[in-house]
DNA sequence: GTAATCTAACTAACCGTTTAATTAGTTATA
DNA sequence: TATAACTAATTAAACGGTTAGTTAGATTAC
């Protein structure tokens, strides 16, 4: 009788596709706003949905938050696991890696400030899920790369780094980028998330990763994603 | 006729250490909660001060957050430009800048969260204090710092990197592991803050920075604070 | 006495969460 | 096969706690 559009209430709509509306409405929301400013409201709205379906589905806003935070982790993960499981010289693992973290973060802009959202809620004391995402996601893929960096420092490929810190660095040099664009945008004039500065980071990532990492500077060619 | 401690009330106290005490509390604050997980309240009595001094003194929530930043990045800035202004060899100098920058934030362990916050804030669009802040304090130590890569690069020193990126890059590596040393202190189980491991970081960041910034890989020593 | 400093008490709005109702499918039953 | 009973999906409305911000007045230095 009614349209289409209207006539949700009560309906059965489509249950899978109202989660994930709430979902993905839930990481714009917690990346844009943080925890503590993101708000249920809005994320209902942005979901069309009612704010207490919300609730039907989620326990609460942690719980939401704790679903968010397995979205982004796995898909990081599992992406990055994919680069590394390639077997090749420990110089273009390395490389592959770093490419691989770089292009999956341009490629959801909207991760890197949930990741940092984390990582500064741990240091409150507070209640974190931090712990669980650490055991579950990091452990096994920052035991990989050390384990190439130990292959590469041990065949006389690499600098003999200590492999903790230099994944730290990486890691920063990866990251750092996205999270810092707001103010390299009117610092420059130009648009930092433009394809283009995009690839020229990309590029200056690799280069700086590689001759900090490489001991024969020869062959510094870089890997394509 | 009260006893120190209680006679505060409507007196004129110290209303110097009255609002350097609101100031202090609310960088703690700021720095734990983030601006929208801050609460005035708690901001007030962490400072045993009432709620509406804090407004007496500062106009609202945002111009105290604003207050916080300026406090945040004069002391920051000042103590790079001191750092930067000693005429060195480039070596010398990007190494004592990268040593001075890493020192400030190890002895202010709350200003890194701080400085993400306001990061983050920014690329939502909304108002942000960030523009002040990057033409008040950055542009200078920027533009410094990328003049002493120029002079590097042109004498042949440094590898031919590209400032704007190869800054980001430092900054990231100085900064990025105080923001994640939470995960770190459950992912290997000793306390990343204690004097011993910020010490390694510094020597790890500064032989990461000369990896791939110079030339000749000879006398690297690293700048002593 | 008057201006600066400070407080207790208040309010208006907001926001996370709950409750109860409503509707659309599904299954059992006559 | 029609329909009654049941379950899942969804909503409107309200509750209760919290919080930014206000007000009116107290105290004291000058």
């Amino acid at each position: 009788m009614k349209s289409l559009i209207k006539s949700r209430l009560g309906s059965r709509g489509r249950p899978v596709e109202s989660r994930a509306a709430i979902l993905t409405a839930a990481v714009r929301e917690f990346s844009q706003e943080g925890i503590a400013g993101a708000r249920i409201d809005s994320i209902a709205r942005a979901a069309r949905v009612n704010k207490a379906l919300v609730y039907y589905y989620f326990q609460d806003k942690e719980a939401l938050y704790g679903a968010v935070l397995d979205h982004v982790f796995s898909g990081l993960t599992a992406c990055i696991s994919e680069a590394l499981d390639k077997h090749l010289s420990p110089r273009n693992r390395i490389l592959n890696y770093a490419g691989a973290h770089f292009d999956y973060i341009a490629g959801h802009p909207l991760y890197p400030r949930i990741v940092q959202s984390e990582l500064m809620r741990a240091g409150g004391g507070g209640a974190t899920q931090l712990e669980r995402i650490g055991k579950q996601y990091f452990r096994r893929i920052f035991g990989q790369v050390a384990e190439v960096l130990r292959q590469g420092i041990a065949s006389g490929d690499f600098r003999a780094v200590d492999e903790m810190h230099f994944i730290t660095s990486m890691v920063a040099i990866i990251t750092f980028y996205f999270n810092s664009a707001p103010v390299m945008r009117f610092m420059t004039g130009v648009d930092p998330t433009s394809n283009e500065e995009v690839a020229k980071r990309r590029a200056a990532v690799l280069d700086f990763i590689a001759a900090a990492l490489f001991k024969s500077k020869r062959n510094l060619k870089g890997a394509r994603s």
